[in-house]
DNA sequence: GCAACACATCGACATCTATCAATATTGATC
DNA sequence: GATCAATATTGATAGATGTCGATGTGTTGC
């Protein structure tokens, strides 16, 4: 029905002008969202962030873990919300899952934001 | 204590650096946070949009209104949460109140998202 | 195979949020 | 000042969300 109905957020948001120069749709509303519920979340921003400072652009859960006062569930489920949104890349390699930011999703979310024109 | 305790949300993200770069502090996430989450529902992304989009960039309620399918309380609410996270400034003209997108606090919180340094 | 470790999933619970109907408030008009 | 129109506030309710402890799954190494 709607052309938004087989893009993932992030897809949407790419495909977006920005936010201040055409009135969104319901159904783009609908597809950005989840990607903003994401982020909206102290712990999940801290996530995000600490996977980009490191050093590859990828982190390990157990140094994650470490960093927050959380349990470790808690911890899993933020990374997995941020990965299913399409923030995060995840790689599994032996006993280790590795996270990564996905970049061209923030700043595609950025430009849809700020996008001034 | 911190240094964010008497910074707003919109003035925590303008001072910081892009979220990519340096880990975030506790403190500024749970700043950053509220931001995020006024924007993370679709009916108010697309109030923003809609102010955005309006003639003379702003929009009086009974405009916007008649966009929704949802009852004037519930619109109502949803501007109140998008003007205390300061992502819309409010005007009251006779009867009418009138909203206006606050730009700045769109272009930093994008900055703050896709700045890449 | 089994013990230990890294991470994910499940179930439960408390809190937050979106929504509405009802009501209050404020300003304009007669 | 009574009335009406535009918005806001209140109170209630259903559903979403963050958190945890307990348990499951997969991998490594002995």
């Amino acid at each position: 029905m709607s052309k938004f109905l087989d893009l993932s957020p992030v897809e949407t948001v790419a495909c977006c002008s920005p936010l201040v120069s055409t009135p969104l749709s319901a159904e783009a509303a609908e597809q950005i969202s989840p990607l903003l519920k994401a982020l909206a979340d102290p712990v999940r921003l801290r996530l995000l962030s600490l996977v980009a400072a490191h050093a590859d652009g990828e982190a390990c859960v157990c140094d994650l873990n470490e960093a927050f006062d959380l349990s470790q569930p808690t911890i899993s489920h933020h990374l997995k919300v941020l990965h299913e949104a399409g923030l995060l890349d995840r790689a599994k390699r032996g006993t280790w899952v590795y996270y990564a930011v996905r970049r061209e999703a923030l700043a595609d979310l950025a430009a849809l934001l700020g996008g001034s024109r």
